[in-house]
DNA sequence: TTTACTGCAAATATTTTGCAATATC
DNA sequence: GATATTGCAAAATATTTGCAGTAAA
C-alpha cells in the first residue's frame, strides 16, 4: 500500500465515496487510482487493460487488487461488465455509457455508441410488471462496414482463384 | 459415433442443414441430437446443461462435442451466447427468443422475457449509418419483485438486531 | 478412400482463494 | 490496536487443442 495520494474530484469519486462509507469499506489509494484510470478508458476495457494503465501511471497493482476493485465499482453503480464477443477475459464499461445504443461488429468486435433520444424516451417512460429497472443496454449485432466490404473483398478474390484453378 | 437416426424436421433444423451444406461439413448424429435437445430447453442453458439433457435423452456425447456444436450453432445463426450476470460458464439462447425484451434480475440472475410490439416495430425500422445489423437485444437490468422483498425483509430484521444489541 | 468428427487427456485462459505482511480506521 | 486490504502463489473453473480411432461423404 501507499499513502499520500489526493483524489480527482468528480461525480464518480463522489460515488464510490458515498458507497464505501455506506458499507464500512476502506478508503484505499489503490480504489481511487484504479477508479481514475477506469473512467479515462474512452471505452471498453478489460481488467488487463487496467492493470497496464496502473503501471504506466506510476502505480503498479496486483491483478488480484484490479479484479476485486473492479468488483466493488461493479457493485457501487460505476462499471458495467460485459462479456459480449468470444471468449476473452470479462470487459468492463462506464455505466453513464450504458443507455446509448452498442452497434458491435460480429466480425471484428469493435463497438460504437449511438445516442438516441426517441429511444431513451420511450424507455424512461417504460414500465414493467413485478419489476424495477435499474438501468439497460440496447446491443444491436451486425456487420460494420469496413468488415462488410472486407468480406465483399475476399469472396470476390476467392471465385477468381477457383476460375483459374478450373 | 453413431448412426441410424432420424432427424425431426423444423426450422432449425433445415436452417443446421443448410449451413452444414454450405460449409461442406458433416450432418453427424452428434450435431442433429444436440439441436434438439438445445430447442428442448424452454430459456437460456449451459454447455453441462446439454451435456446432461444428452447424457439424459441416452445419447451420451463428450464435453467437447458440445462445445464445439454449440459453436456450430451460434454460426448458423440458430442460438445466442451470453454471459450476463457472474463469472459462470457461457449461457446460450435461441435466437428466436431474442427480440424478447429480457428482464435480468441482477439479485438472483432470473430472467424474464416479455414481447412489446412498438420496440419490435420501431427496431425493424430503424436503421443505423455504416452498419448492417443482425438482430438485436435490449437487457433491462434491475430487481424482481421477489428479491425486492427478501431485501427489505432482510433490511428490517437487521435493524432489529443492531436496536437490541445496542 | 479421404478427411472431418468424436472423445479423451493435456494445455491454456480466466478468475478466485488462502495467507502473510501492512495500511486504514 | 483491530481488522480490511494488498499481493503473491496456488487452486478452481471454463474452454481450447492435440491426437488416435472412427464415421460421413
Amino acid at each position: 500500500m501507499k499513502t499520500g495520494v489526493e483524489y480527482s474530484c468528480d461525480a464518480a469519486v463522489e460515488k464510490l465515496d458515498r458507497f464505501l462509507k455506506a458499507k464500512k469499506l476502506r478508503r484505499t489509494p489503490e480504489r481511487y487510482r484504479i477508479l481514475e484510470q477506469a473512467m479515462a478508458f474512452p471505452k471498453q476495457f478489460v481488467v488487463d487493460d487496467l492493470v497496464q494503465a496502473m503501471a504506466t501511471a506510476a502505480f503498479p497493482v496486483s491483478k488480484s487488487t484490479v479484479y476485486s476493485t473492479v468488483d466493488l465499482l461493479v457493485e457501487a453503480g460505476i462499471l458495467r461488465r460485459i462479456t459480449a464477443i468470444g471468449n476473452g477475459p470479462a470487459r468492463y464499461e462506464k455505466l453513464e455509457d450504458v443507455s446509448h445504443i452498442h452497434l458491435l461488429c460480429e466480425e471484428c468486435g469493435k463497438l460504437k455508441l449511438v445516442k438516441d433520444l426517441n429511444f431513451m424516451a420511450y424507455m424512461n417512460a417504460r414500465k414493467f410488471a413485478a419489476f424495477t429497472t435499474s438501468y439497460y443496454n440496447l446491443t444491436v449485432y451486425g456487420v460494420c462496414n469496413d468488415c462488410a466490404r472486407r468480406i465483399k473483398r475476399e469472396k470476390s478474390s476467392n471465385n477468381k482463384i477457383k476460375r483459374t484453378t478450373k
